[in-house]
DNA sequence: TCACGGAATATTTTT
DNA sequence: TATTCCGTGA
C-alpha cells in the first residue's frame, strides 16, 4: 500500500552511499518499494548484504523498525543481518522484528494459544524430546519387542515430520519415502495419531506444531489476521528455497494486508528437501503473489572464474531451475582438482598433507574447510589431524543442547515449570541407581497425582523401598522449594545434585562438567527460568561438544570440519570435498528417485561454490560397501560427466 | 526388574 | 564418535 508519507520519503536524500556500494541490481532490490519481489541471488552474489542495505534504507527513511518483519532461518543469520545494518545507519536497527519462522510462530501463539484450543503456558518439545515421547508411547502400545523391524524412534519422528511439513498423510511418507516399512503402516498411523492426541493432552507443542498452529490461527481467524498481518509494513525472507508449505502459506497471510513481501533465495541451493522444503516454492512465487517483480543477482564476488566455471556446468545438470549464469571478475585461480585417493586413509593423508602445504604457503588454517555429506565421513579425517597435531571445529553433527548430559541438567529444571512433563520425569528418575523404566512410571503416576507441583515428588507415598540415591533427589527439590532462587542458582542446586551421577555415568565427566560450567554461565543472563528454558528449545547456543578449548587458539584460526548442510552461506580460501564417490555422494539411497538425485546435485553445488580460490574433490576409488554388498570406485556422477576442461582428474599412489 | 557390556549402526537436521 | 540395541546374569 502506497502511502503519501512514504511517497515524500523517497525524496528525501540518503546517508548511505548506496549509489556507489552496489551493483544495479543490488541497488533496484535495495530501492524497491511495494508489492511483492522476488530475489534470485546465485551464490556470493550478495544476497545478505542486499537485505541488510534494505532494512537499512527503510529505517532510513522513516519506517518504524517494529513494523519490518525479518523471517530467517537461523537466529545467527538474523542478528547478524541487524547488527550489520545497525553499523550502517544505526541503533535503529536492532528494533526490527525478526527472527525465525519458529521463534516468531511461539511468541504469537503465547499470545493467541487459547484461539487454537492450548494453553499459553505450553511446553515446547525439542527433537529428542519428540523422540522419548514417541518411544514412549510405541512402549505403551507393545510395539517394541514384537517385531523386530519396526522402524526406530528417530526415523518415526522423521515420518512424522515430513507428513506434518509436507502437508500430507503419513500413509503417503511411508509409501513414497519408507516402502519397506509398508507392512507396519497401520502401527505408524495408530502411534502418529497417538502423538498428536498425546501432545494436545500435555499441552506441548513440538517444532512442527508451532508452523502447524500458527498456520491455522492466521488462516481461520480473520481478527487475528487482521491485526497481525497490518502490523507489519514490510516482510521479508530470507532462505526461502528452503521453506516449506507451511511456511510459504504463512507467509502469504502475514503479507494479507499489506502485500509489501520480498523473498530472497537461490533454488539452486535447495538442500532441505528431506525435512519438507520444498524448492518449488521459490519458482511459485510469481503465481501466489501476481504482479511480482523478479530481480537476479548473477554477479559473484566470491570465487575465481575456473571455480564458477565448474560450478555453472555442475548446475547446468539441474533439471528444473530459474536460468542464470553466474559470472566473477576475479581473474586467475587453479583449475579445480578431482582426486582418486585410492581408500578412506588415503584420502583423510591426502587432505592432511594439502593442508600443511597450503598453510605453509601462508594460508591460514581458518581458511580452510573440509565437507563432506555425513557426520561420520570425517572419523578417519579426525584421527589423521589429531596425528598430525592440526587443531580443527567440527561443525554440525553432534550438538550441544543434544547431549545427554545437557538434557540431563535440564530435566530437573523442567519439571519445576511443567510437573506434568512426563519425558524430563523419566528422564531424571532413570538417573537413580536401580530404577529403571518401571519404576519411573510408577513414580511419575504417583507424582502426577499428588496434584502439587514438582514438590509431589515429596509427598508421595509408598516410595520405593531401598533406594539410596532418593534422598539427595527429595533435598534438591525441597531446597528449590524452600526460596526464592535466581535461575542461575537453580542451575548450580542442581549441578551440584548431578555431578555425583555424571561421574558416575560418563567417564570422559572432566569434558562434560566444562559443558555444564557453560550452561550456568548462559543461565545468569537470565531473569526467569521459563524464558530460558524457551530459548534453550527455539534458539539453542549453536556451539559443538567437544569443542576443545586448546589455548591461545582461536575458532576463526582452526580448520573447519563441516557438514555440506552446515556450510551453506559461508565460504573460504580453499574447500576440501571428500567421499565424492557414486554410491556415498550421491548416496544410493537416493539412486532411484529423480528428486532425491536432484538435490544431492544441489548439494554438491552448494559445497563448491563455497571456495573462494582452490577447490579439491577427493573420493576413495576402491571401496567395499558392506551394506549394499557393491564395489564403489566411480567419483560421484555429478563431476564424473563433467569434461576435462573443467576439471583437472589425479590419481594419488597408494601407499 | 535392572545393570552391564559388547556390538551394531549412522544421511543430511537452521527449528 | 556417540548412542542405542540386545542378550545375559543377578
Amino acid at each position: 500500500m502506497k502511502t503519501e508519507s512514504s511517497q515524500a520519503n523517497h525524496q528525501r536524500s540518503h546517508c548511505i552511499p548506496y549509489q556507489d556500494v552496489l551493483n544495479p541490481s543490488q541497488l533496484r532490490a535495495v530501492m524497491f518499494n511495494d508489492g511483492p519481489l522476488l530475489v534470485i541471488a546465485g551464490a556470493g552474489s550478495g544476497k545478505t548484504r542486499t537485505l541488510t542495505y534494505r532494512v537499512a534504507r527503510l529505517v532510513e527513511e522513516g519506517v518504524s523498525p517494529h513494523s519490518i518483519l525479518l523471517l530467517t532461518f537461523t537466529r545467527k543469520a538474523s542478528t547478524e543481518m541487524l547488527s550489520r545494518a545497525s553499523r550502517l545507519l544505526d541503533r535503529r536497527c536492532e528494533k526490527v522484528s525478526g527472527g525465525t519462522f519458529h521463534s516468531f510462530a511461539n511468541g504469537a501463539l503465547r499470545r493467541y494459544a487459547p484461539a487454537v484450543g492450548f494453553k499459553a503456558g505450553f511446553s515446547i518439545l525439542d527433537r529428542s524430546d519428540a523422540e522419548s515421547l514417541i518411544g514412549m508411547i510405541k512402549k505403551e502400545l507393545g510395539l517394541t519387542s514384537q517385531k523386530r523391524g519396526f522402524p526406530k524412534n528417530r526415523t518415526l519422528a522423521n515420518v512424522f515430520s515430513k507428513a506434518v511439513n509436507k502437508v500430507i498423510s503419513v500413509e503417503d511418507v511411508v509409501f513414497d519415502d519408507y516402502p519397506h516399512f509398508s507392512e507396519n503402516l497401520d502401527a505408524v498411523t495408530s502411534l502418529f495419531n497417538a502423538y498428536q492426541e498425546r501432545k494436545a493432552r500435555h499441552n506441548f507443542f513440538d517444532y512442527d506444531d508451532l508452523l502447524v498452529y500458527l498456520h491455522r490461527l492466521l488462516k481461520n481467524h480473520e481478527d487475528i489476521r487482521e491485526s497481525v498481518s497490518s502490523s507489519y509494513r514490510y516482510i521479508m525472507v530470507d532462505e526461502y528455497q528452503d521453506t516449506n508449505l507451511l511456511q510459504a502459506e504463512i507467509m502469504y497471510l502475514l503479507a494479507n494486508k499489506n502485500n509489501n513481501v520480498m523473498a530472497v533465495g537461490d533454488d539452486s541451493q535447495s538442500i532441505y528437501a528431506f525435512r519438507g522444503a520444498n524448492f518449488k516454492n521459490i519458482m511459485d512465487f510469481p503465481k501466489i503473489f501476481p504482479g511480482t517483480i523478479i530481480i537476479g543477482l548473477e554477479q559473484n564476488y566470491r570465487s575465481v572464474q575456473p571455480i564458477l566455471t565448474l560450478t555453472n556446468a555442475m548446475i547446468e545438470q539441474a533439471a528444473e531451475k530459474y536460468d542464470k549464469k553466474l559470472f566473477t571478475q576475479k581473474k586467475g585461480g587453479l583449475m579445480p582438482r578431482l582426486v582418486d585417493a585410492g581408500n578412506e586413509n588415503n584420502q583423510s593423508r591426502f587432505v592432511t598433507d594439502k593442508i600443511k602445504e597450503i598453510t605453509r604457503e601462508g594460508i591460514s588454517p581458518g581458511q580452510i574447510a573440509v565437507l563432506f555429506r555425513a557426520g561420520f565421513h570425517s572419523f578417519d579425517l579426525e584421527i589423521e589431524l589429531n596425528r598430525e597435531q592440526i587443531p580443527f571445529v567440527k561443525v554440525g553433527g553432534f550438538k550441544f543442547m543434544e547431549s545427554a548430559h545437557i538434557k540431563d541438567l535440564l530435566a530437573h529444571l523442567r519439571v519445576i515449570i511443567n510437573p506434568y512433563d512426563r519425558i524430563s520425569w523419566y528422564r531424571l528418575l532413570l538417573l537413580l541407581n536401580k530404577v529403571g523404566p518401571k519404576t519411573a512410571h510408577d513414580m511419575y503416576e504417583a507424582i502426577a497425582n499428588e496434584r502439587a507441583g514438582y514438590t509431589g515428588i515429596l509427598t508421595v507415598k509408598n516410595k520405593p523401598k531401598r533406594l539410596d540415591g532418593f534422598k539427595p533427589l527429595e533435598e534438591l527439590f525441597a531446597n528449590i522449594d524452600s526460596r526464592p532462587l535466581t535461575v542461575a542458582e537453580m542451575g548450580e542446586a542442581v549441578l551440584r545434585y548431578y555431578h555425583p551421577i555424571l561421574k558416575r555415568k560418563y567417564d570422559d565427566h572432566p569434558k562434560r562438567l566444562k559443558d555444564l560450567e557453560q550452561l550456568l554461565t548462559i543461565m545468569e543472563r537470565y531473569r526467569d527460568l521459563e524464558g530460558f528454558l524457551i530459548d534453550m528449545a527455539l534458539e539453542p547456543p549453536n556451539t559443538s561438544v567437544g569443542d576443545r578449548l586448546s589455548a591461545g587458539q582461536h575458532d576463526d584460526e582452526r580448520l573447519v570440519l563441516s557438514t555440506i548442510h552446515s556450510a551453506k552461506g559461508l565460504e573460504w580460501h580453499t574447500v576440501f570435498i571428500i567421499w565424492a564417490l557414486d554410491g556415498r555422494f550421491p548416496s544410493v539411497h537416493s539412486l532411484n528417485n529423480q528428486e532425491e538425485l536432484e538435490e544431492e546435485l544441489r548439494l554438491m553445488y552448494v559445497a563448491a561454490t563455497r571456495a573462494k580460490e582452490n577447490l579439491f574433490i577427493t573420493y576413495p576409488g576402491q571401496i567395499y560397501d558392506r551394506a549394499s554388498g557393491l564395489f564403489l570406485g566411480r567419483p560421484s556422477r555429478f563431476v564424473d560427466l563433467l569434461p576435462d576442461s573443467v576439471l583437472e582428474r589425479y590419481t594419488v599412489d597408494l601407499w
